[in-house]
RNA sequence: GGGCCAGUAGCCCAACGGCAGAGGCAGGGGUUUUAAAAACCCCCCAGUGCGGGUUCGAAUCCCGCCUGGCCCA
């Protein structure tokens, strides 16, 4: 007999409510209302899938509704909207399995989500509600590519954007290209070529990942590690390709240098770092050696970003692609390197650089000069070196590179130092300068230890290293104490696996030791020759100070490994043999797709094949209708696809000025429709712009002084706000792709003056992911988590992990691998049974295959939404990932019974509930004691919410609704101040309770209410009295005790006084209204 | 292999460098109930992954290691 708390009843109709009310409705510029500061908080769209939601998936929805209803109470007015990324392979995907046109399957899988995410009581102004396979919203998509399209990067152009920042580079429009007069003087087809070639948009004939299975070629980003499609796992094959590609690379600077100021996550801006991939290194240009060894006039041209370490390059590799392999190859190579780089060519990429891989390669038998010191080095080819990175061909520096030293390593090439860290670079001149009674015998290694132990660890080499030698000779006995080596400084010595243990100087010993030389002499040789990290077995990567870098062209020693770099590369440059250059691992975006479910490119081809955009006013083109929409699957890799549209027989051509055309028969990436969507959100229903210049400018313009009011935006954001959405919410899997191709296109359409502010999202937030305990039997099998017990602890044979030990010994006994596998499975404890069997648990993502998928429809049935809502937000911080746990959830439901009970007195479940009255302890006065815990309250979860701290808010909640149900009365007043700080987290049982309050009005509606930070404070405060640190009692003191007062009250303590005996205390250390520590 | 994040009670999680516990679950006992469920009351439970360091004082800061998750290779 549920007596009262009917959420079934309760959460529908206030949903109903909210829509006829248009509660949720935000207000464009000029309305009543838009005259408040505005606050845009969005969550990431989905892509509706045929699954539907499951509980992982509103958590972020969850968290920026709480944030939205916040903002609206404190007075904003809020722009919280929801759509559906609707094109792209997951929806077509999931029709083709079911064989019914993604259209159909789109728009009831739309139905699904809106269904179950209304269910929830999300406050979206649903009048925005947008998708991105709808015509009236590609149309823009189209017509924002078609501004793409028809503009150019000029990467001179300086200029000052609206926010008063110096930018160098910038799209124009393609009409502002210059053309120089030589194109021009060849006519008109002569020029479009020219522009065709510069357009921020263009085709290019690129390698491509090709996916036969889906039939589409895929974006770098789309394709795994171990060259498989991210969606479905099919196998990708290389093959050139005619596509259109976006200029993303020329954005690279501004991308990297406008991520700092945001308000993101630092591993977000970190990913997006690396994804950009900057590094600046140098061109060099080395020269081919005739037969005679002199240098030729032909170039091989390398990239390296460790120009430093020129001099110890001691050979060049050519990726087996390279155009000069088959030009320089000698006669007597020409074999040997012909099938090694006909075998090379059917890796992928990945197969290629893996770290693991032992090192292939051949000689080419040719050689070319270094051209810093004159060597003549041998050239070979590997395919390690890729042909897309850099130029193609690298100098190889074994010393200092780890590849270059494996696969020197492998084919016995010369390793030459040329960068020594700090400790080396000491031991170097400890050879060149040791007296000669330092060099015999054994004595030259404890002098070495000493000289090594008296090093300071900051300070500069070369007379820091004379000096501390010298103090060393000079000490005759008691050696002053030196810190031990760091384990830095141990690993530059003599590898990492070394651990610092025991005396300085008998670790130093140890350490130079294990180098293995036999005697000074040994030594010194290694450092004449060179050798040193070709003796200790591993490279040298990071900095140090230059050796060995002499030559008639110029000397370099000394000089850190930084330095060397610029000046190096400064004198290549001025001698002709090189170039400074700044490299990026960001590609152009390859932005077509050899699918149906897309937007259709807005392009035309004439008979000769130039691209010709569509006018503005022919937008959208749109989508034929086609029954067979699937994908030309493929099996040879090599046969040109034909793609779905080319099928459309009635659209693939049109007339235009009594030319036949024929169309784009490709269509875009999914990612498309997402670049730009939150600007369409902004004015929906426009049908002259994709975006009114007044609402692009209310809710994305730099958002300084609505930020300052704001109480979520702290820290970096704050002070130099550059624009955009407010609050991005959404999980971190779309951390490089999504949030780049978003930053790249807003940036475009900001050169071209169409949106006014640099960046599209100035602070994101992602929610961490809820995952799910899945089990497994001992053979490894899933069995479903709603059906698992607990039990008494046992021990079972993990499924899959075996203890490698065990699994060496069993074989040296004779066993099979087999048996040995069977046998040597790691034993681990459970508690969690299926059937009377043990299971093992490990957390996982939800999914279907691991049987531990739950439905938020189960859970509303169940408990509500409110409960749901609470729920989540209550596992824990909301960055983390955390696994569900159905059990749990009865504790906020019980939670909301209390808050219910709170108001509503339990009366005769028969009789109607209008007929239920009030809670009789409510009335007209307020109890001081609740007073002062709702302010508290108040407090507490505001400055939560600001943080996105919403676990710790509703811990609060429950705090003071168990006290505030002890409570002899309760002010009606308190009660609905207590349920507009609910409100946010649970609306509809706070919205129900407002009204069955005889409050007027919506909560949702309502004011957040302040507090007192007066009524904060408590007068006394109960201190810790602690006697050297240790906790020996407690003392009640007045708040605002003085540190004497605290000191007299703590001495009063009797097990204080016991403690301190007759010892005098030296020094009394005070925190107010926390402790006394009294140090005797 | 590299980077980032996290390890606190049986479980999920709190704790400005200051009394390890806010809250929830589970467990035990009780009240109520024909009974069960629900509800309510009470109780039990760790010294913070491991090893060092800094400090009057460390879950918190620093160093190293172990384990797990995410990203990159």
């Amino acid at each position: 007999m549920s007596e009262s708390y009917d959420f079934r009843t309760i959460e529908p109709r206030w949903q109903q409510c909210w829509a006829d009310a248009h509660t949720f409705r935000a207000a464009q510029p000029g309305e009543p209302r838009a005259e408040r500061p505005k606050f845009y908080v969005l969550d990431f769209f989905p892509y509706p899938s045929g699954a539907g939601l499951h509980v992982g998936h509103p958590l972020g929805y969850i968290a920026s509704d709480i944030i939205a209803r916040f903002m609206r109470m404190r007075g904003f007015n809020v722009l919280h909207p929801m759509g559906w990324d609707a094109f792209g392979l997951p929806a077509e995907q999931y029709a083709i399995e079911t064989g019914i046109h993604p259209a159909i399957t789109t728009r009831r899988n739309i139905a699904t989500y809106t269904r179950q995410l209304q269910m929830l009581g999300l406050s979206y102004d649903w009048s925005r509600e947008l998708a991105t396979c709808d015509p009236s919203y590609y149309r823009w998509t189209q017509w924002v590519f078609l501004q793409i399209f028809n503009a150019w990067y000029d990467p001179q152009h300086v200029w000052t954007d609206p926010l008063g920042r110096t930018v160098r580079g910038r799209a124009r429009p393609i009409a502002e290209l210059p053309v120089p007069p030589e194109i021009a003087a060849r006519g008109p087809a002569a020029i479009e070529e020219f522009r065709a070639d510069h357009r921020l948009a263009y085709l290019a004939e690129v390698p491509v990942n090709w996916c036969p299975a889906l039939g589409t070629v895929l974006a770098n980003e789309e394709v795994t590690a171990d060259g498989r499609s991210e969606r479905g796992n099919h196998p990708v094959f290389r093959r050139p390709m005619k596509q259109w590609m976006l200029r993303i690379t020329d954005y690279a600077d501004r991308l990297l240098s406008d991520l700092e100021p945001l308000d993101w996550p630092e591993p977000i801006k970190l990913m997006q770092r690396n994804w950009i991939g900057r590094s600046e290194g140098a061109y060099v240009d080395f020269r081919l050696a005739a037969p005679d060894g002199s240098p030729s006039e032909h170039l091989i041209r390398v990239f390296t970003t460790r120009p430093d370490t020129l001099f110890g390059a001691t050979y060049l590799v050519l990726a087996p692609e390279h155009h000069l392999v088959p030009i320089i190859t000698t006669p007597a190579q020409r074999d040997a390197v012909h099938a090694y780089v006909e075998v090379a060519r059917q890796k992928s990429d990945i197969d290629r650089t893996s770290d693991s891989r032992t090192k292939t390669g051949v000689f080419t038998g040719a050689h070319a000069v270094n051209p810093v010191n004159g060597a003549q080095i041998g050239i070979w080819v590997a395919d390690y070196v890729l042909a897309g990175y850099g130029t193609g061909s690298i100098m190889s520096v074994p010393a200092h590179d780890t590849r270059d030293f494996e696969f020197a390593a492998a084919f016995n090439l010369p390793i030459r130092d040329v960068i020594y860290p700090r400790t080396v670079a000491a031991m170097k001149y400890f050879c060149d300068n040791a007296l000669p009674d330092e060099q015999a015998g054994g004595a030259w290694i404890g002098r070495l230890a000493d000289f090594l132990g008296a090093l300071h660890p900051e300070q500069s080499p070369d007379d820091d290293f004379a000096r501390a030698l010298q103090r060393v000779r000079t000490r005759r006995t008691d050696p002053p104490p030196a810190p031990p080596p760091t384990a830095d400084e141990l690993a530059q010595l003599a590898g990492p696996e070394r651990v610092p243990r025991g005396a300085i100087r008998a670790t130093w010993m140890d350490a130079i030791e294990a180098l293995g030389v036999a005697d000074f002499n040994e030594l010194r040789e290694i450092f004449r020759t060179a050798r040193y990290f070709a003796r200790r077995g591993a490279a040298h990567t990071g900095e140090g100070v230059c050796v060995n870098c002499t030559s008639d062209w110029g000397s370099f020693d000394g000089l850190p490994s930084a330095e060397a770099r610029r000046s190096i590369t400064a004198k290549l440059e001025a001698d002709d043999r090189g170039e400074h250059t700044v490299q990026y691992k960001l590609r152009d975006w390859l932005f077509s797709r050899q699918r149906y479910w897309g937007e259709p490119f807005p392009i035309l081809y004439d008979t000769d094949g130039a691209p010709i955009a569509e006018s503005a006013d022919a937008l959208p083109v749109t989508l034929p209708e086609m029954d067979d929409f699937k994908p030309a699957a493929i099996d040879d890799p090599t046969v040109e696809p034909a793609t779905p549209l080319s099928r459309a027989a009635h659209w693939t051509h049109v007339q235009r000025d009594g030319r036949t055309l024929r169309r784009e028969l490709n269509t875009m990436p999914q990612w498309a429709g997402s670049c730009w969507y939150y600007l369409r959100f902004c004015d929906p229903h426009n049908d002259r712009a994709f975006v009114g210049p007044a609402a692009e400018r209310y809710w994305l313009g730099s958002t300084r002084r609505d930020a300052l009011a704001s109480p979520i935006h702290a820290g970096a954001g704050r002070d130099r706000p550059l624009g955009g959405v407010d609050l991005y919410m959404g999980g971190a899997e779309h951390a490089v792709l999504h949030l780049l191709y978003a930053r790249f296109w807003h940036k475009m359409l900001f050169d071209l003056g169409l949106v006014s502010s640099p960046e599209p999202f100035q602070k994101l937030f992602n929610q961490g992911m809820i995952g799910a305990d899945s089990y497994r039997d001992e053979r490894g099998a899933y069995v479903p988590a709603d059906e698992i017990t607990d039990g008494p602890p046992v021990e079972m044979p993990h499924p899959d992990q075996l203890d490698p030990r065990r699994v060496d010994a069993l074989l040296r006994e004779g066993r099979s691998p087999a048996e040995a596998a069977a046998l040597a499975r790691v034993r681990v404890r459970t508690t969690c049974y299926h059937n009377g069997r043990p299971v093992l648990r490990t957390f996982d993502k939800m999914s279907k295959s691991k049987r531990n998928v739950v439905n938020p429809d189960d859970i509303v049935r169940e408990y509500g939404a409110d409960t749901l809502r609470l729920y989540e937000m209550s596992m824990g911080p909301l960055e983390a990932s955390k696994p569900w746990n159905t059990r749990d959830i009865i504790g906020v439901h019980r939670f909301l019974q209390r808050v219910w009970r709170l108001v509503i007195a339990t009366g005769d479940p028969d009789a109607p509930s209008e007929h239920w009255s009030l809670n009789p302890r409510i009335g007209d006065t307020l109890d001081e004691a609740v007073e002062r815990l709702l302010h508290r309250t108040i407090a507490k979860v505001e400055a939560d919410i600001a943080r996105f701290a919403f676990n710790t808010a509703i811990a609060q909640m429950i705090v003071f609704v168990n006290e505030a149900q002890h409570a002899a009365q309760l002010g009606r007043d308190q009660v609905a101040r207590f349920l507009q700080v609910l409100a946010p987290f649970a609306p509809h049982v706070a919205e129900e309770l407002w009204s069955r309050l005889g409050r007027t009005g919506l909560v949702s509606d309502a004011p957040w209410p302040s507090h007192d930070p007066a009524l904060l404070k408590d007068d006394t405060v109960e201190i810790a009295v602690q006697v050297n640190g240790k906790v020996r009692g407690r003392v009640s003191v007045p708040a605002d005790a003085d540190d004497a007062a605290m000191v007299t009250a703590a001495r009063t303590v009797e097990n204080v006084q016991r403690e301190l005996g007759d010892r005098p205390v030296r020094k009394a250390v005070c925190v107010k209204g926390r402790l006394v520590n009294l140090i005797v």
